[in-house]
DNA sequence: TTCTCCCGCCATTTT
DNA sequence: AAAATGGCGGGAGAA
């Protein structure tokens, strides 16, 4: 076809790396190059000349950045730039979305923790119509019963709404509503699953696991996930403090940390970020002594951001303590879970923010010890 | 081989 | 009518 006739001619000049050319990829790059104080919208054109990439690529990244509230489209060709801080939010919003609709109930036909799982027969009565955005209803919903934006916040709502390890995507393909039957139909969501999961790998909310048993590449959930999940009161979850672990850590490069550092998160944040942690996020003016994103009044208490941290948090005294005693030398950890990455522009980015966190750990232990003198 | 998922055609929607 | 969106699945790179 004209792709493999294009590939070739583009291997022409420069060997044709697919990795290179993947969403999570690009998405990697639209956030570095969009996360900043001073962005206030996103031209499309401008998005994908500087990105090196076809317009067509944007919609796909840009609609699923705008499932979790990083961007959200302002006008033909034009995206405001709502801010990673965003998330939690929507997060939020879509767990009690999920729940409401009964995710909880489907997500146990799907769990991965069942060696073998083939039977998915509870997947009862899953709503549809997912194109009700949120119970603030603001938003202009026309568009979003569309696939690959529902497909987002419905694989979403898989793991926010249930305490399951993992998920296969052939099993969240069957589970989500769709023709289930369709083996055509089938295919196809799960290359828009694949679609989907690398741009929220890429973003550090979920990452690619092998299932220890099948050995069958999975997708885990490496964020906040909520209080109660499926089993517990959704009662007593109403006024309080909601995120932490957001993104607790770097994506796709340190499975055995993430282990270390998320499952920790994951689990005790569950008791630890209810409670009230009154100036765990520190908000700084920035360099230009501009004032703050409007976001950052509402943020919530405990988050921990991942890979791409909003530009407006600046400082977690607390997280700080907890990482210090987790993480004793964070040159051993660097050099001895370094090679997950394959890709250099991923090394790159690793790199990058081994040496952002570091200063960063440097500068917030050294304030907290300040604060301890003063 | 199977798993992944990029790529761009072309239908649909918006301007 | 033209431009903007984005569903969709072929088929090639990776594992």
């Amino acid at each position: 076809m004209s792709s493999s006739v294009s590939r070739e001619i583009d291997s022409r000049d420069s060997a044709y790396c697919r990795k290179e050319k993947s969403l999570g990829v690009l998405c990697s790059n639209f956030l570095r190059l969009y996360n900043r104080e001073d962005v206030r919208t996103i031209g499309l054109d401008d998005a994908a000349s500087k990105l090196g990439v076809e317009r067509r690529r944007m919609y796909d990244v840009v609609n699923i950045l705008e499932t979790v509230g990083v961007v959200a489209r302002k006008a033909k060709n034009q995206y405001t730039w709502k801010g990673l801080e965003e998330i939690p939010w929507v997060l939020e919003q879509l767990k009690e979305e999920g729940l409401r609709e009964n995710f909880n109930a489907t997500i146990c036909s799907i769990t991965t923790r069942v060696s073998n799982d083939n039977e998915y027969k509870g997947l009862l009565g899953l709503n549809t119509t997912g194109d009700d955005y949120s119970s603030g209803s603001s938003k202009n919903k026309n568009k979003r019963d569309k696939s690959l934006a529902l497909l987002t916040q419905n694989f979403i709502k898989l793991f926010l709404c249930s305490d399951v390890d993992s998920i296969l995507l052939e099993n969240a393909a069957k589970a989500l509503p769709g023709d289930a039957d369709d083996a055509t139909a089938l295919r196809t969501k799960v290359r828009r699953l694949y679609d989907i999961a690398n741009v929220l790998s890429s973003m550090g909310l979920i990452e690619k696991i092998r299932h220890p048993d099948s050995g069958k590449p999975a997708y885990r959930w490496l964020c906040w996930r909520g209080k109660a999940n499926n089993k517990v009161d959704a009662a007593s979850d109403v006024n309080e403090p909601k995120m932490s672990g957001f993104g607790t850590d770097i994506t796709n490069y340190c499975f055995k940390r993430k282990r270390e550092v998320t499952e920790v998160d994951c689990k005790s944040s569950q008791e630890r970020s209810w409670q009230t942690h009154d100036g765990l996020i520190e908000l700084e003016p920035n360099s230009d002594g501009e004032e703050m994103k409007q976001h950052t009044k509402h943020l919530p208490k405990a988050i921990e951001f991942g890979p791409f941290a909003p530009i407006s948090v600046s400082k977690v005294e607390d997280a700080a303590n907890k990482r210090a005693r987790q993480i004793q030398d964070l040159e051993n950890l660097a050099s001895t879970y370094r090679p997950q990455y394959r890709n250099q522009a991923l090394c790159d980015l690793f790199t990058h923010y081994m040496e952002a966190w570091k200063s960063w750990f440097v500068d917030a232990v050294g304030k907290q010890q300040m604060q301890r003198i003063c």
